[in-house]
DNA sequence: TGCGCCCACTGCAAAGTTGCAGTGTGTGTA
DNA sequence: TACACACACTGCAACTTTGCAGTGGGCGCA
């Protein structure tokens, strides 16, 4: 049993530089994920215990279930969701330009840079999923939960009178998002989150108005 | 920052199977023993601050002193003897053989073997020891220490009546186990302590009866 | 000499992990 | 059917690490 905690500095200046604690939360859930990917692609899923992945994450099982409420979430990456992010409560508040379209293109961007887990953990996750129709299922239902987040915070934005419904805006943000991540991860990861969310829109445009 | 964790496997079928915790403290005071040797060859003892050595190992500093009381006893590896292991026991109750010279290097093979660090650390601490007096000087002052405690070990096992001062005997298993383990670092670590303990009496032997 | 700074080291409370002893469910087997 | 067993998952207490706010000593510098 091997195991490798890669704690990565947080460089950028005006972040508040994550504490070692918050940085080795992360390693080991980023560890839990890997470890179940890769034996969850060499044995498949039921062949995989919790006790098995622990081991070779080189934790011990309570603490697995510390991190994820069942196994199936830990192939998928399922983790609290940061909707409490500053980026969030932003766009709740009509940030940050005042434009409906460019601050969904926005929170697109945030969710997909700020993700918990890595892009190529989620590509991975959405891959074992494919297979796993059990996996799939719980993935729609875990969408399907934060679209209903999504559309409360699309209403505290929007408020009453709004010209949509924010089922509809929220749908569409996912929508914008699953987009986006394919399109980002199709390009290896290459360019910005930013960049490809703009390209998807620009297509989206281009498709409907013709 | 990137630290590895070796969580071995505790082969043998009857020890108990170290739990995970246990493993856990083992490896993290050799990744702290490890980054401090590393640190303090490179740069010396006083250019090496304890914040450096645990960034290098990626626990907090608070941490660091949880497994030693100064900086320098990391260079030098000093942790609790295990002299309430089950061999001092059994040395001490007249085990395992009855005879003194073939129970004291049996004692000796355990120190060397269960040692709480593994010998290639001991090495580089003796090393870096010879290069900074204040570390020889903590050492030697840790060995006087253990003398003592190995003296009335010593008086346990032979009683008021023995033809032996508790005070020599102890220094001569000092000397024993100093010895083979110089011999067993110059063989790069191969054979058994119980081969080059038997090979170092058998040497001293031959010089005193000459 | 006095001041500021770095650094070793400590005490304590909060957060996190682990061990353990469960419960419940599915599955193979006599 | 009944029994055993493996495994997912939970509750809880014990233990460990971490963050933080110190203390005190040494050292450069005005």
């Amino acid at each position: 049993m091997c195991v490798k905690l890669h704690l990565v500095q947080n460089s950028s200046v005006d972040e508040p530089a994550l504490g070692l604690r918050e940085r080795k939360k992360r390693a080991r859930r980023e560890a839990l994920i890997d470890a179940t990917h890769r034996l969850v692609a060499e044995h498949g899923l039921d062949a995989v215990t919790v006790e098995a992945i622990c081991e070779e994450a080189g934790v011990s099982a309570r603490t697995f279930f510390n991190y994820f409420e069942t196994k199936d979430d830990a192939v998928l990456g399922h983790t609290p969701w940061p909707l409490d992010s500053a980026a969030t409560e932003e766009f709740a508040t009509g940030g940050p330009t005042g434009n409906l379209l460019a601050d969904l293109q926005a929170l697109v961007s945030s969710f997909l840079t700020d993700a918990p887990i890595g892009r190529q953990r989620v590509a991975r996750a959405l891959e074992l999923a494919a297979k796993e129709p059990r996996l799939l299922a719980r993935h729609l239902a875990w969408m399907e939960q934060h679209k209903g987040q999504l559309s409360a915070l699309i209403e505290r934005r929007l408020g009453d009178d709004a010209p949509y419904s924010s089922e509809i805006v929220g749908s569409t943000l996912l929508f914008l998002t699953h987009a986006t991540f394919l399109r980002w991860d199709a390009a290896g990861g290459a360019g910005t989150a930013d960049e490809h969310v703009s390209a998807v829109v620009a297509d989206l445009r281009s498709i409907l108005t013709d």
